[in-house]
DNA sequence: AACCAGGTGAGGA
DNA sequence: TCCTCACATGGT
């Protein structure tokens, strides 16, 4: 079906949003955004304050895709709130346009499974391959899409499989993912309903001490929560943000932790559990109820101006 | 050819 | 609880 959203003059770059590495998905042909997400394709288009929709199925409409790019927020509001100095306020005037995407949480969190220790280039490419290997197909304009694969297709996937896929050691990660979600051990659905200390506990927690959910640690579990969850204070502390951070806001989180980030940036040492903890702790108490909006914007920040 | 990438689990002090 | 290290793979 065929549809245009009024954006209004709401801040929204469908570009910057869909290259910002919350989804990796998406891909652009002569101008237009094609998508697989849930059960069909859409590809859309901005000109201006409007965007352009077309879908493969009624599922997509427009409510679907004003939900799924939170058209259904006060983003203004959003905006003032995490506007608490120069370095934030710069960052949103170079990626004006960024929102946060409200993705499935099955997809979102299998992505951050294999995002971890990787690139967004190798990432897009290892789970198009997983789409392509146990994804359904979707007939759209004449060419055939993968749609990402169920948790059962997944599960029913041997290891060896995925390794092919360019997962390495991800691949029994992801396996036990899917193994967790499809036998209903993890009800991801749990996710939407509590806040954010209960999704953290859900995705994070060990039971007689192995995990349900093999992969996932405080980042992927912050990423998810914000991805898909509408948990906006999740602040996912990846190596971007830990050199956004060590550079830009040391004495918002204390000599004692920057001195920890520093050490994670030269000598190679991860963050414990507990100083992940009390560092996304602090910036969230900084920037606020939604200091994950704050985290992507210096997420893009760190990427454009923080490489070597 | 080392080094890095939207980190995490296992094992030990 | 924290720290150290291995881990698959592909790009620079």
């Amino acid at each position: 079906m065929e549809f245009t959203l009024n954006l209004h003059d709401t801040p929204f770059d469908v570009s910057i949003i869909l290259e910002s590495g919350q989804v990796f998905r998406w891909e652009n042909k002569d101008g237009w955004w094609y998508g697989m997400i849930d059960s069909g394709v859409v590809k859309v288009r901005q000109d201006g304050s409007s965007l352009r929709c077309i879908s493969s199925t009624d599922e997509i409409n427009q409510e679907y895709i004003r939900t799924y790019f939170r058209l259904d927020e006060d983003f203004e509001g959003v905006l003032s709130a995490i506007m608490k100095d120069n370095v934030i306020n710069e960052a949103i005037q170079r990626f004006y346009g960024l929102r946060l995407i409200r993705q499935p949480t099955w997809e979102c969190l299998v992505s951050f499974v294999i995002a971890t220790n990787s690139n967004i280039p190798r990432i897009r490419r290892m789970i198009s391959n997983i789409c392509r290997r146990y994804g359904s197909t979707v007939l759209f304009e004449g060419l055939e899409y993968n749609l990402f694969p169920t948790p059962q297709a997944l599960s029913g996937a041997t290891v060896k499989d995925l390794e092919e896929c360019g997962l390495g050691y991800r691949a029994k990660y992801v396996r036990r993912v899917a193994e967790a979600v499809n036998n209903g051990k993890v009800d991801l659905s749990e996710l939407l309903i509590g806040n954010y200390e209960q999704g953290r506990e859900t995705l994070i927690r060990k039971v007689l001490g192995k995990k349900d959910l093999l992969g996932i640690g405080p980042k992927a579990a912050d990423c998810v929560l914000l991805f898909s969850c509408d948990k906006d204070e999740a602040f996912p502390i990846d190596v971007w943000i830990t050199r956004a951070v060590e550079k830009y806001y040391k004495t918002v989180v204390g000599r004692e932790l920057a001195r920890k980030l520093k050490l994670r940036l030269s000598g190679r040492q991860n963050l414990a559990l507990g100083t992940y903890d009390a560092l996304s702790s602090r910036l969230r108490s900084y920037f606020g109820t939604y200091a994950g909006y704050a985290q992507q914007y210096l997420f893009l920040l760190a990427r454009a101006t923080l490489a070597d």
